[in-house]
DNA sequence: TTATATTGCAATATATACTTTACATTAAGT
DNA sequence: ACTTAATGTAAAGTATATATTGCAATATAA
């Protein structure tokens, strides 16, 4: 399940996925298997992340 | 970090942590943990919870 | 009282998120 | 052709989410 409205909200704010995983605490592979792979990241992490995109839970994470 | 609003949203679907639990794959003490605890699920629980309880992520897990 | 349901809280065990290191590919720039 | 940035991926190690079991406390009901 590959998290594509993660990856558009990152490229629309100009940043790397290393960019992010440093705002964020951690690394790039972390990143990059969140948006490509079938991970599970924790719920901290997934509210850092959307901080830094400017963008909800609901927005990036929520699985209709 | 207690979540309260979990806690409230499951009382008023009349469930027990135990039955919120059961519904969504885990046992009691990872229910009660997350409610009452410095807990950190992960996503995919995150997600179960709320359809159970008819919440999105933002209602439940959005930290301000 | 006695029984039952609900919850909080531990200790130990297991599964898995996340790190570290590394190598490969692609695209853009010089 | 060479370099650099960005990304995908994989193996092994560490940290932590979750399970399992069990005990205690409270509330409610018979």
């Amino acid at each position: 399940m590959k998290n594509k409205k993660m990856k558009i909200a990152r490229v629309e704010m100009d940043l790397s996925q290393e960019q992010l995983a440093k705002v964020v605490g951690v690394t790039r592979q972390t990143i990059g298997m969140i948006e490509t792979g079938n991970y599970n990241p924790s719920l901290k992490l997934c509210n850092a992340i959307c901080k830094a995109l400017n963008k909800t839970l609901d927005e990036i994470f929520w699985e209709s």
